[in-house]
DNA sequence: ATAGCATATTTATCATATAATTAAGAAGGC
DNA sequence: GCCTTCTTAATTATATGATAAATATGCTAT
């Protein structure tokens, strides 16, 4: 989806490369970051694809540079998370149950209302990629299509539909955060994926043209989520302490 | 409050200085952006400079270059709406309703939630932040304050009590935004700030630790904004029907 | 017409030199 | 001793020129 941007240049590739080192938290934040000719030793590259790379991750709040000082890690909190490469990064190393949660918390709060919003301003073409979507999860029950893939169509095929530039935006996003939470559905056994009939009433909502109930289904889904979300992270707590039991 | 980042050294001035033309729609989508060739003739800098700050564009989804093709703007889908940067860039040449209101929407889907997590989760010292921004607030109305940057204190201060590193992001998007919806404020005499009252309702349920009430509140101040976004919206296209009709 | 080839254009990469910035230490005055 | 000022050195910032890689475009041969 996103590689149509970076085309797979050297640059684009060390920019990558240091991108989820940096979040993996290798180079300890607020210091210790390796000087221009150190990277260029390092990737064997020279000065001016370093210095792109460096500034592409500055772009993304992931690193600051000034002269004699050299070049920093900015704190987390700086860090551009809606960026969907700085995401994605984060998930492709440093996944975790709490990074999870936090964005399904986020997806709570917005697809609610691009639920509300699409029922209102959802054109015919936009409301046949809802429907489309639905048939795929529905063909996908029997093995005719990929339930992840067709589970994310459906929730971008929302936003999408929701006329507010802004809600699109997480079209990526939620992209490369559901495409990683596979790993959750397949560690913990209690997670599942919502079901086609949630599914099905938030679309119905639309078709009948009813915002709030729309919104209501829609919540009720993601916070079906965030419910499985929490045993899961329960079950890593017991788990912990399982194994601290058994090592003392 | 993001200067920190930029150094102010020539290559991020010319970011911006593109950035703000590319969303300004100076560049025809799709085609005729300039060659690096040009662009060091048009700023009269190094080729190095102007790569970087391409490749910084890039970053933030503006721009992508390829060899023999040249430097595209990206189809508008493909901006970083989310990157602070890139927003603030918009609402400097680029201000519309339609976008505040956008922008709103998105508030109103974000706030009220980072209210209710705030309830839940905020520590001591993020309380004591809330009340601060509050206090602020009403001494503003004494003239003892600046009145929107105490009204922006305060949203970002729930938004840091949420304890979600996405909800933080919000931050400098907020302020960007509020920051320039005061041309709105001053061009519609109809549009005024959210009341105190308003926000210290918000402010009252967090400490009584009323999560729905604190939503509910939150959800409220953000609904009224949207109504007066649409007043300006209806007094915008009346007074374009208006010249239209002197026109004939 | 179609496939393959040649060419020219543009970005991508490399290399080197110089300037600007500034932290840290040295020198000097009180 | 302590403060101020100057010097120095380290690092990024900028400039320039050369070469490589990628690829639209048009040409050629069949």
């Amino acid at each position: 989806m996103r590689q149509s941007r970076g085309h797979r240049n050297l640059t684009w590739n060390i920019t990558h490369d240091l991108g989820v080192s940096i979040v993996a938290g290798e180079y300890s934040s607020g210091a210790a970051f390796p000087t221009e000719a150190e990277l260029c030793l390092k990737f064997g590259a020279s000065r001016s694809v370093l210095r792109e790379a460096v500034k592409m991750l500055t772009a993304k709040g992931l690193l600051s540079a000034r002269p004699r000082q050299g070049t920093r890690i900015e704190s987390e909190d700086n860090w551009n998370l809606l960026d969907p490469d700085v995401l994605g990064w984060l998930l492709e190393r440093k996944f975790s149950l709490a990074l999870i949660r936090e964005f399904t918390e986020t997806r709570r709060a917005f697809e609610p209302q691009a639920a509300y919003l699409a029922t209102q301003r959802a054109t015919d073409v936009e409301k046949e990629g809802i429907r489309q979507a639905l048939a795929r999860m529905k063909a996908a029950e029997h093995g005719d299509d990929d339930p992840l893939q067709s589970d994310i169509a459906f929730h971008v095929a929302i936003l999408k539909a929701s006329g507010n530039r802004f809600f699109k935006q997480l079209e990526d996003l939620i992209d490369s955060a559901l495409r990683c939470s596979i790993r959750l559905t397949n560690q913990f056994k209690g997670v599942r994926l919502a079901s086609i009939a949630d599914h099905g009433a938030v679309l119905e909502a639309i078709e009948a043209g009813d915002p709030d109930a729309a919104q209501v289904r829609m919540t009720k889904m993601l916070d079906e989520a965030l419910e499985l979300i929490t045993e899961a992270e329960n079950g890593n707590n017991q788990r912990l302490a399982a194994r601290q039991a058994a090592a003392n």
